[in-house]
DNA sequence: AATCACTGTTTAGTAATAGTTAACAATAAG
DNA sequence: CTTATTGTTAACTATTACTAAACAGTGATT
């Protein structure tokens, strides 16, 4: 990969297609004199006679009708290229990873308005992985990535999307069972259905006045999945915690109730994409009807019944 | 053939193939400043990520990865493009156009030494064409002229080959039959073989005190041959005006005499080529193969008996 | 968890070259 | 022979390619 002499290629070519310096300075809107300028450089570069010229005729000789069309076969296929990198990033085509959450969010929540995309956009090829662990988005091949919680990756860059509830609930017939929970530790005095995470962490107040107060659970349920902690929940089991989406139908229906509502945990629901400077199209046009849908079915999860 | 960014392509693909900027600058000589910078003004054009960076991990964008390998096609036929010049501009193969004086000088003196520059280099494509007048080698495509004579075109390089001594000769019959021949105008006595040219320009003395004498032949044969005008010299029909191969066995044998030996005309050969500044090596070659044997082969024909 | 070595980026300044204008030399046409 | 037009040259300017050094992230090491 040599040094060329690209200006003098050019010239040369645009000398040689109209015949003529003069026609082809104006041609090219350079002046007629940097044109003989810079084929003199090539020829004298190349050591090679690429035109005869008299100040009235041209003439290619042998040599340059032949380097002539091997360097426009050469810029043709960079212009290709040029050519095809505009309309790829453009066009409404081609694939988009994306790695979010699994559970209702992801499932009932986001997923739909995927499909929907893919139908409005049937020349785009979505890939979805469902993860909740953190992933490296530079490492791993992810255009966008959903997740709960603000993340701490600044290689990444986050838009907002949603705040989640996170609620206790509690089935009513637990609830006369047991005696009233008015404080977070009086949680540890019954039993509680709980995720992956088992240390749950209570704020309260306002920024610079926060009282914190923690509760690890052990006795109860253990189950890494919403729908069965909800189905456990409504069993009676004990304190759940859970987003509202799993339970803003059995909140309304009676089924379930909340308990320490003024301790509700709020969550956003975040987009991430790598810090692209130049985003290709049809990323940006996802990410825009994410933004702009999310929100309305969020509350649709919660007033379905 | 729009302007393309050809240094931001070049650092694109530096880059990519060593994976590091700062490889890259070690293997391209250039500081990974320009690097980086040249890169990011190529995605700035183009408006598309090309590549996604840490400072300890590169990894290609889709789009970088597709443009990549159609710009380095692009670079590649370019690179051909110049490999092709240089190997044809300094091998011994291709085309060689000649176009040189006939008769015995063509025939006899250079042809034979052609023929065997072609049996030396099969390679190279030679082709030869006779006649006597005035060629433009820009319009017609001969790469080489040989011609009789100082030329006065301007537009054409001239490199002396050899002189040729044009003597006057009869046979001792026809001199035998008329009165002794001792100057120019004496010849209006006596009829003459003559050519294509039927006035004979006598000069004689250095410059400055040149005399001049102009005999127009009219009596006697006119055949544009110089075979044939020596063939009628011999049988006594006449002074012949002729070049010095075509007469010099006869001359030694003693079959012609030369008459007006001080008014003998010294013509040069010329060899002719365009003026380019770059000549191709095979015309190179078989020009210095001309002027380096030429001289000898004259010798040989003055000679031959 | 803090340091360290290394990466790519930015900035400011310099060297190189791409570009213009105007005068010039050469050629074909009137 | 003159004239109009072409390609070349020369002197100069604007642009850009490039460098060097300071900077700011990142990942490995301890």
């Amino acid at each position: 990969m040599n040094n060329q002499n690209y200006n003098g290629i050019r010239s040369f070519i645009a000398v040689s297609k109209c015949g003529s310096f003069t026609l082809a300075a104006e041609e090219t809107g350079l002046s007629k004199a940097v044109l003989s300028q810079q084929l003199s450089a090539l020829e004298k570069e190349l050591e090679v006679q690429l035109m005869h010229r008299t100040t009235r005729k041209l003439r290619l000789t042998e040599l340059g009708e032949v380097y002539l069309a091997k360097c426009q076969q050469g810029f043709k296929e960079l212009e290709l290229a040029k050519d095809w990198v505009t309309q790829a990033s453009t066009a409404l085509a081609g694939p988009i990873k994306i790695n979010m959450v699994g559970g209702v969010i992801g499932e009932q929540m986001l997923a739909p308005l995927l499909i929907q995309f893919q139908q409005n956009h049937p020349e785009i090829e979505l890939s979805i992985n469902f993860s909740s662990h953190q992933v490296d988005l530079l490492a791993s091949q992810f255009d966008l990535v959903i997740r709960m919680g603000t993340l701490a990756d600044s290689s990444l860059v986050g838009r907002h999307l949603i705040n989640i509830t996170t609620r206790y609930v509690a089935a009513p017939e637990f609830l006369n069972k047991h005696q009233a929970i008015q404080h977070p530790q009086d949680l540890n005095q019954v039993p509680l259905i709980y995720g992956s995470v088992n240390k749950w962490l209570f704020k309260q107040g306002k920024q610079g006045n926060i009282q914190e107060q923690q509760v690890k659970a052990s006795k109860g349920l253990q189950v890494a999945n919403g729908e069965v902690m909800c189905q456990a929940a409504l069993a009676g089991l004990g304190v759940a915690r859970l987003a509202d989406v799993y339970v803003a139908k059995y909140l309304a229906s009676g089924e379930l109730f909340e308990v320490l509502p003024q301790w509700q945990e709020i969550t956003p629901l975040t987009l991430l994409c790598p810090p692209s400077q130049y985003q290709l199209e049809r990323i940006r046009v996802l990410m825009n009807f994410l933004i702009n849908n999310i929100p309305n079915r969020y509350e649709q999860l919660l007033q379905m019944k």
